[in-house]
DNA sequence: CAGTATCCTATTAGATACTG
DNA sequence: CAGTATCTAATAGGATACTG
């Protein structure tokens, strides 16, 4: 037998930051929602491309808990929900953009579907904004 | 039934950087290569904490194979083998500083073991470094 | 419209023992 | 010394059906 779980780690500001942002899908939804003031939720799982419900719904309360994005709700008939970034969440945009400007040194071509370039902020191989 | 796998996503340079030096362990790795010019395996397990082998083995293979760290064996006896960063990895850690620097303004101790302030570069609430 | 609920899978992380 | 091999555990991600 061995211990099941680790003591919860050591971690500096900048992991606990990774955690904030990192993961496959917070970093897209926080560039998404950086080009508009506000998004329904129909609207940016169509932005989103191939994400599930369950997995959108959850991601987003997540950056809600975390104070990076903002939920409004509107009872009007029919009902819509709004979100956009907090002002927190729009603090992070610099740095996702400085680790889109670096990765796009390096980031080479896959497949079809991962382009080399960023097809929102232009950054890619030999390619400057 | 449903779909096994997803076909590989669409991902921009952003999403991809975050690959290289998200997850659990590559940023803790990077910044305790970025003090020391050159670091032994074993010292380098210490000075990460409670990591296993078979985990520190396999994210320094990736962090290899992604050009960001560097190996160099001394076939000498005893044998030992020295990890640094490479000029790639070495352009991160600006990136890392900012994201510390960033998050260190709304972390928060949560626990004996998750200090508020970064032990290494000394961001944390309300401390420039 | 904007999600939940439920179930399932894939990936990552961890423990321990062992080796060139 | 510097790992590898093998196993188990935890978590993140995904599909589908259904609801206030």
């Amino acid at each position: 037998m061995y211990q099941r779980k680790l003591a919860p780690d050591i971690r500096c500001p900048l992991e606990y930051g990774l955690e904030l942002f990192g993961g496959k899908w917070k970093s897209r939804i926080i560039c998404v929602l950086s080009e508009r003031e506000t998004l329904r939720y129909s609207t940016l799982r169509r932005e989103m491309g191939n994400i599930s419900d369950a997995v959108l719904a959850s991601t987003l309360k997540e950056l809600i808990r975390d104070g990076l994005v903002e939920r409004r709700q509107f009872d009007e008939i029919p009902p819509h929900v709004e979100y956009s970034l907090s002002a927190k969440g729009a603090s992070v945009v610099p740095i996702l953009q400085s680790i889109c400007r670096w990765a796009g040194a390096y980031h080479r071509q896959v497949g079809e579907h991962t382009p080399a370039r960023c097809q929102r902020c232009d950054y890619g191989p030999g390619g400057e904004p």
